[in-house]
DNA sequence: GAGTGGTCGGCAACCGGTTGCAAGAACCTT
DNA sequence: AAGGTTCTTGCAACCGGTTGCCGACCACTC
């Protein structure tokens, strides 16, 4: 068995207390008492046990991170700057997918409580009051959702969808197909009202759709019938099956119709036609994360970072 | 704060430790005494702490799970089977990422110890030594990696190489590059030694190279000028890095050189060509890990998973 | 009515640490 | 030399649970 605190108090003749100093505030021993300590912990490969002195201190100087689905190529570079700005802070990250299913989100958030200090819930399917109450229990902050007084970092995506739609009337496009993600999503509700407040446009909505390329090519036939020059898809994966599946059915693009995405993943960039896209600021979102749970006294700061329309070969001019 | 066990002992008037057992041997308290108990509970929102719990029972109902590049489209499929065949035996998965960084990896290794009851460590990159001592504190199941006594999950990867080597024989190629992965990458060895097996071609080696697709990209010049008319790249990133590169530069894939790959994730199939790669069994090597860690006394059982070549677009007859 | 057996719940030690308090030692100060 | 500091260390309670042991209580049986 790994070795305890006790082993080594035992092995060099001292308290437990003095041992555990040695580790937690070791200018409150004497050097020389130390130094035996030292050796004698190296000796015996004694590591403090983490989960017992959470239990004390209160602090575990772990955070889970919670995303609806870790395969989307969007959330890596996202895990990636949170785990790197969490090591930097002596942190460790733990991440878990709850498959888009709220109650295994719920129930991941219920394991963490008390194993971790915080949780980065990014794009949370639970609804607004049930993440109210489970944050009662263990601080969080939410990544792309809106909820008072809890702190939040955000992704102007209201402004992606304005320039996405600009963007595609200045190519001449009137009637264009806004195909929406799953039911929950503050990122689905945000492009929706940005749409509509956008005038002169000819809307057709789809959804809710599931976020991945299936979702996006069971609506391709649907999305072809409509009528629509261009799409506005929930994100690139959607993006990318609509693409796919509007090919199948013989539809050029940009040609026939033309296609945005959001988030600017790889594989929208070696697609071809290479995906035009909103892109959202993954790094930025999962570094601002982890600084706010470690700043926020639980308080409600709410960041919000910039996208951008990126503009390469999936769209063109609406075919009169 | 969080209501704790003595809370609800005293809120019902019962001593805690039939609070406690009321949660952990239901069968021990008298059903009324056990229904004013989960009344009181359930009415102070308590839920027993699992990580003072753990300190006292030495389970956690937690693995940890650590891979070398969660952006690598290769883990997630795995990742999402091991989360769902833990959470069908009550554990549950917390996931990790190690940069491809041996440090890191080490460091997460002793960040998980004593808040799981085991590591699931797919394609480590720290030698096979350091493994073996870290194995003294917590369990591990290794996947891809052949390590003497310890639980692990192979994939076929030789019979891949061979199966690949074979295909390209057919179609007539004979000077063939190897493009293979980082230092410490067990995969990485067993291709190579399978390919040196092989009778009469003439192999180009590379390496080692990031396993991504700047890896490929990096190396692309130097594949061209060596005079292969086929490679097999690492894994799927990398070949797609590769045709990349060879396309930038004018050389058509698989017109001018063929390319096989390792994996078979999702953007090798989107991909123009779609990508020929050797298949491996993410999802069972998933599954399969997470049993052997369960059922694990701690022995050694080794699964090897057979591995398949599927052909598609990006392998071709050699040019004459 | 005493003896038997079983159920139920309290007591207290324990898991592996942390930390406030106080005592002893060593060092100064005047 | 008495009194005051500062340093170092041990003691013991505590974090939130679990669990072996024992005694109280109950219903039955003979």
């Amino acid at each position: 068995m790994a070795a305890t605190i006790k082993d080594v108090a035992r092995a060099c003749g001292v308290h437990v207390s003095t041992v555990s100093r040695t580790f937690s505030a070791p200018h409150l021993v004497n050097p020389a008492t130390r130094s035996r300590v030292l050796a004698a912990a190296d000796d015996l490969g004694y590591r403090p046990n983490r989960a017992a002195r959470a239990l004390t201190t209160g602090r575990t100087f772990n955070m889970g991170l919670i995303v609806a689905d870790i395969a989307n190529p969007f959330f890596p570079p996202l895990i990636k700057a949170a785990q790197a700005q969490a090591r930097g802070r002596d942190y460790h990250v733990f991440v878990a997918d709850t498959d888009e299913d709220p109650r295994v989100e719920e129930e991941l958030i219920r394991t963490f409580t008390k194993q971790v200090d915080g949780v980065l819930l990014c794009s949370p399917r639970l609804s607004n009051k049930m993440i109210e109450r489970l944050a009662e229990d263990v601080p969080f902050v939410v990544v792309n959702r809106r909820i008072r007084g809890m702190p939040a970092v955000l992704m102007n995506v209201a402004q992606g969808a304005k320039l996405a739609l600009e963007h595609l009337v200045g190519l001449g496009h009137r009637r264009i197909a806004l195909v929406s993600g799953p039911i929950g999503s503050w990122t689905s509700n945000e492009m929706q009202g940005a749409a509509a407040e956008a005038p002169g446009l000819d809307l057709v909505f789809f959804g809710p759709n599931q976020p991945t390329e299936s979702g996006g090519l069971a609506v391709a036939a649907d999305v072809a019938a409509c009528g629509a020059t261009a799409v506005l898809a929930y994100n690139d994966l959607v993006a990318l099956g609509l693409i796919e599946g509007l090919s199948e059915m013989g539809i050029g693009v940009p040609d026939q119709i033309s296609v945005i995405g959001f988030d600017d993943i790889l594989p929208g960039r070696l697609n071809r036609p290479k995906l035009t896209t909103v892109a959202m600021p993954a790094v930025a979102a999962g570094r601002m994360a982890v600084d706010l749970l470690l700043q926020s006294g639980g308080e409600g700061a709410t960041v919000t970072l910039d996208t951008a329309l990126i503009v390469r070969e999936s769209t063109g001019r609406a075919q009169s």
